[in-house]
DNA sequence: TGCTTATATAAGTGATTTATTATATGATTA
DNA sequence: TAATCATATAATAAATCACTTATATAAGCA
């Protein structure tokens, strides 16, 4: 019981982030590369570099490696207790719209 | 948008702590006095009321006074999206059987 | 092979946070 | 009124965390 609610507890750690909240919200709406992160957040790349890290390590997001690019995205298996979380998170279309199409989500070569 | 994510970031810094999340998790049972939860959590006085002020400053508690002992409970109005987790959080109820039953929930008089 | 781009890692700094100790307030009871 | 019990506040010390700067890796391209 203690067990669990520590995991929970490091779980909401990384989304009491706002960052990392962001990033969240924005891989809510479509996979995403690094520097597509970092223009939207308007974040150092070593930063975006290391939240995106973190949640990864916690099975928050998976990584998905193309070409010199590095994909993220939502791990559909992560617990439900951080996931119930995402359906409040506000949409991000408007901010990932915006982006000079650098290298948004691609397909498979 | 990003307010929302802001408050939403705030919000999960409180849950974001092992010992906030635990009482939440035993307040999610019943109302609880200040000396119950120290007893059950096994904490200082001092550091149960501050971390008691803080889930109460930011909506998710609420306070009621009663002789000389002060009634924390859950704040059903709190954001849904704090809310959203409390299903998650496991069963206290073992915890609170173990009280010697000095001042657990009252009766109004 | 060398240059550029994308990403990761490391080290250091400043800010934030948790818990402790000490003290104050406020209600109850002898 | 004095003593006690429950709770709150204040100040401080220790730990944690986010961000920066600097550097490393690694893929693509000239």
């Amino acid at each position: 019981m203690e067990q669990k609610i520590q995991e929970m507890a490091e779980a909401y750690k990384l989304l009491a982030d706002k960052t990392r909240l962001t990033i969240v919200a924005l891989l809510k709406e479509q996979e995403l590369c690094v520097c597509d992160i970092t223009d939207i957040i308007g974040m150092s790349q070593p930063n975006a570099s290391q939240h995106l890290r973190k949640l990864k390590a916690a099975g928050l997001l998976n990584e998905k490696k193309r070409g010199q690019w590095v994909y993220y995205s939502l791990n559909p298996d992560a617990e439900a207790y951080v996931q119930c979380v995402y359906p409040y998170l506000p949409s991000m279309k408007a901010k990932i719209a915006g982006l000079k199409n650098c290298c948004g989500p691609q397909e498979e070569a």
